[in-house]
DNA sequence: CCAAAGAAGTTGAACTTTCAACACTCACCT
DNA sequence: AGGTGAGTGTTGAAAGTTCAACTTCTTTGG
C-alpha cells in the first residue's frame, strides 16, 4: 500500500483553525445582538427589516418578486412565505402585474414604511456600537478588502464546470436612507 | 438651549454601508458554500458536524449538555432538540450523570466519530478554497486582528467609556483533529 | 396555431429554531 | 427535617426555512 499520496488532508494550522471560528464567532454574535435589537425595540425581524429596506431602496417602493429574491439572495419560497406574513401585518402589498400575468409586485405600504422609518435609527446605532465604533478606520478599511477579495473569490471560481452560474454586473445602487443587511441564516 | 439634539441619528455613510452589506454577504455566502459542502458530501448539517466537532475535541468524547451549549453558544432548548435528531440516527448517545442527576453527558458514538473522520477532510478543502486560500497572509492577520477586536467589544462592553480595554484570558482550548465551527443560523 | 419547454409565484409537508412551560434535583436556610 | 429558590435538561407549540410539487402564463419551434 502506497501510504500517502492520494488523499492526505492539509489540516488548518493552529492559527488558521482559531481564526476560522473566530470568524464565524464573531458574525454569530453580532448578529445576535443586531436581530435582538431590531426585535425587541420595533418588533420586526431581520427578515422583515430586510424586506422593507430593499423596498424603500427601490423606485415606486415596488419590486418584482423575483427581483427581490435575487437581491437578497433568498430562495423564491422562502420569500414567497416571508411576504404572505407581512402582507397579513400589513406592512407589504401584492400588486398583480400588466406586463406579465405570471408576476406579481411587491409593495411597501405606507404601515411598512413608518416601521422601518422607526426601525432605523436603533438600528444603526446598534450596528455602529458593535461595528463602526470599535474599529479603527484601518481595520474598518482592512476588512473592506477582506470582504471584496472573498467575495471576488465566490462569485467567479469557475472550477471546472457548471455553465450556468455567470453573476457580472454587481448592480448593487446602494442608495437612499436606511442601512441594509444580508441574511443570514 | 440647542434645539434639536435629542434624536438625530448618525447615519451610515456610503462606505460604511457597504461595507456593512458586504460583510454580511460574505458570510452569507461563504456559509452557503460550506454548509452545503457538507451536507451534500458527508450528510451532516452544519449543527450535526459542530456538535461532533465538540464532542471529539473533549476529554473522553463526552460532555455535559449545559457545557455543551456553552460552548457552541446555542440555547440548551436548541441543542436538545438536535441532540433527539443526533442520537436517534446514532450519532451520539446520552449517559446519565452519576455526580448530579439531574444532568447529562453526550457522548460521542463509534459512528459519530466515524461520520466527522469522513466530513472532516472534505471540510477543510473547503474552507480553505473560501478563505484560506484566497486572502494574502497580511489579509488573514487583518482579518483575526478584526475578529478580536469586534468580540472583545461584544465581550466586555463596558457601557460607559472605558480607557483600558483588558484582554482577558479568552480560554479557548483549542486542540485536536477537526477543524470547529460555530453556529450560524 | 398548437404542443412542449420554461419561467413566475404559490403551496403543503417536513424539518429546524425559538419560546415558554415543565419535571426533577440540588443547595441553602431556619 | 422541610420549604424555597435556583440549576439541569426536556417537551410541545408556534414561527421560520427548505424541498418538491403544482398552477398559471409566456415563449419557442414545428
Amino acid at each position: 500500500m502506497s501510504s500517502k499520496l492520494a488523499n492526505m488532508t492539509k489540516w488548518l494550522s493552529d492559527g488558521e483553525q482559531r481564526l476560522w471560528r473566530d470568524f464565524l464567532r464573531m458574525h454569530n454574535d453580532l448578529w445576535a445582538v443586531v436581530g435582538r435589537d431590531l426585535q425587541t425595540r420595533s418588533g420586526l425581524s431581520p427578515g422583515d427589516f430586510e424586506v422593507l429596506v430593499h423596498l424603500t431602496d427601490s423606485a415606486g417602493h415596488r419590486l418584482r418578486v423575483t427581483e427581490l429574491a435575487q437581491t437578497m439572495r433568498w430562495e423564491r419560497s422562502r420569500l414567497s412565505h416571508q411576504l404572505t406574513r407581512m402582507e397579513k401585518r400589513g406592512l407589504i402589498a401584492r400588486r398583480d402585474c400588466p406586463e406579465d400575468a405570471r408576476g406579481a409586485f411587491v409593495e411597501l405600504t405606507p404601515e411598512g414604511l413608518s416601521a422601518i422609518e422607526g426601525a432605523a435609527p436603533s438600528h444603526v446605532e446598534t450596528v455602529r456600537g458593535v461595528l463602526f465604533d470599535v474599529l479603527t478606520p484601518r481595520q474598518l478599511e482592512s476588512l473592506a478588502d477582506v470582504c471584496a477579495t472573498v467575495l471576488a473569490g465566490l462569485d467567479g471560481p469557475a472550477p471546472a464546470e457548471d455553465p450556468g452560474a455567470g453573476q457580472s454586473g454587481s448592480a448593487d445602487p446602494g442608495s437612499s436612507t436606511v442601512p441594509g443587511m444580508t441574511g443570514r441564516r
